[in-house]
RNA sequence: CGGGGUGUGGCGAAGUUUGGUAUCGCGCAUGGUUCGGGACCAUGAGGCCGCGGGUUCAAGUCCCGCCACUCCGACCA
């Protein structure tokens, strides 16, 4: 008996964190497989957090003057070929049309995997003077990366994401625009994801290719392991030269501007599956969750349970939250268990008992004893339980980045430290031998050079020479 | 791209050694009894056994070839 129950349950993340994930994708209904590798269905509660994200982002982005764009999915191989250091990087992993209808293309067509060349192409057709600067273009889309390993939203080959592309007059302001969106993400996951980040600086070996700099948000999975959250790239004005962009400026000569690109994606979603969940599947932060609250009626059977339920959740809709019933005939306990794999934050309980004291139970996904909450005012309690339970989240996730963080000294201090997922932090010289000796000695590659730094020693424990900056190494995703 | 593993109703598996009517659990449908943490009874629907060849009176099972998925590496701006 217990044997076939199992079929219902998830594997224990502690037995092996990889199977946890799966199962969580495809039982909390995110995710379904398609007939391409790599290529996955958004089922509509999967679907629900993505558009969500989409809307708290896209608000963000629309208040700082940002303004949304759609370009052409296919990019001309000569177009793609303009920047050379680009298009080295992402000619592997094109996927490319050749055919259109029976005819052979005379030009190849690569269906974007980034647009930085799409829109250098736009941008000189429509930039001409310093009075059309800046250029705060932003667009919502899907790109494509043949992969060779997958993964649910962690690694698809066609995924969703933003991609924010900038022009600036000076580098100054383009600097300051990367900076700025740095932030954004950077709030944006603390505060609305719940996942704590570490912001900072890509080494030059794993910068975004034709990237001047790569700014990062890093954030600290359950199991230690790191994943990048979000990137920004400060483009100079490389692109733009490739590309034959000019203004104007006020002094009456020609000028390059300078640019900025930054997105995030649906990995983002991974990251809320892995930093947040537990055992008995997804945790939800409330502010993204598509069911804040789910009310679960008890003995409905019984005379007026099923109406104040109702009841209930109206008055929890009117009151802005998003809320839902559950009015199927499966016991109490498959609900209870049913929601909490769905990572639904708050599940309200009323029955017969609560009805004649005038409550209802609430249980937060975060777990706790269960809270009578008088159904006087019960919208504002419910939205109040939902703030502890965000808190308690970031709190949660706090706490595992910095009780899997630690200050290293020796390449075999990293290697033994991450190797059950943790943050290292070490002093590095700067040089790219020492980073590629740390993965071939260590596994570990470097997440970012924060910009919170400290001096934890005076050499690179590597080579020997001084140090220059602190890294965080990790494994990441 | 290298090494391992797996392909049987929607899901998880047994059956393959030793060829002989396609099995089990979950889920699904209908009706009923239940109902405060994964309920129960009854009835029922659902299968090109990954694909293609071959051997045989007979192939899920044996032989050959292919494909897909998955794990571990490599790779992954």
């Amino acid at each position: 008996m217990a044997k076939d129950k199992k079929v219902e349950q998830i594997t224990d993340m502690d037995v092996d964190f990889t199977q946890w994930y799966t199962d969580v994708c495809t039982k909390a209904e995110l995710i379904d497989y398609s007939s391409i590798k790599g290529m996955f269905i958004y089922r509509p509660y999967g679907y629900a957090i993505w558009e969500n994200i989409q809307h708290i982002l896209d608000t963000e982005f629309k208040k700082l003057g940002h303004e949304n764009v759609y370009l052409p999915m296919l990019i001309p191989e000569s177009l793609l070929q303009k920047e050379k250091d680009h298009v080295e990087g992402f000619a592997p992993e094109c996927a490319w049309v050749t055919y259109g209808g029976s005819d052979k293309l005379e030009e190849r067509y690569c269906i974007r995997p980034t647009s930085e060349t799409l829109f250098c192409e736009h941008y000189k057709n429509v930039i001409h003077s310093w009075r059309d600067l800046p250029k705060l273009y932003n667009q919502w889309c899907s790109v494509l990366r043949w992969e060779k390993t997958s993964r649910p939203f962690l690694r698809h080959r066609e995924f969703l994401w933003q991609e924010g592309h900038t022009m600036h007059a000076t580098e100054d302001e383009a600097r300051a625009e990367t900076q700025r969106m740095l932030n954004v993400y950077a709030d944006f996951m603390e505060n609305v994801l719940a996942m704590p980040v570490i912001r900072g600086r890509k080494t030059d070996k794993e910068k975004f290719n034709g990237a001047e700099e790569t700014y990062t948000v890093e954030c600290m999975m359950h199991d230690g392991k790191a994943l990048q959250g979000g990137t920004s790239h400060y483009f100079g004005d490389g692109f733009a030269r490739a590309f034959d962009i000019t203004f104007t400026g006020k002094d009456n000569q020609l000028h390059h501007p300078f640019q900025t690109s930054w997105g995030v994606s649906t990995r983002m979603i991974g990251g809320i599956i892995m930093t947040h969940g537990d055992n008995s599947g997804l945790v939800l932060p409330p502010k993204i969750a598509p069911i804040q609250a789910v009310v679960v009626p008890v003995a409905m059977h019984k005379e007026g349970v099923r109406e104040a339920a109702e009841k209930l959740l109206e008055t929890l809709k009117n009151a802005g939250i998003r809320a839902e019933i559950d009015l199927s005939d499966q016991s109490m306990g498959w609900k209870a268990a049913q929601y909490e794999m769905k990572g639904v934050p708050v599940r309200l309980e009323l029955g017969p008992r609560d009805i004649e004291n005038g409550v209802c139970v609430a249980a937060k996904r975060t777990g706790g004893e269960k809270l009578t909450l008088p159904l006087e005012n019960v919208a504002e309690a419910v939205k109040s339980v939902l703030e502890d339970v965000q808190r308690e989240m970031y709190e949660k996730a706090l706490r595992n980045l910095h009780d899997h963080t630690f200050d290293a000294h020796s390449v075999e201090e990293v290697r033994d430290g991450c190797a059950n997922g943790g943050f290292a932090r070490m002093m590095w010289c700067g040089d790219e031998a020492c980073e590629v000796k740390m993965k071939e000695q260590a596994g570990v590659t470097s997440r970012c050079i924060p910009f919170d730094q400290e001096h934890i020693g005076d050499t690179c424990p590597v080579c020997g020479k001084p140090a220059k900056q602190m890294v965080i190494w990790g494994i990441a995703y």
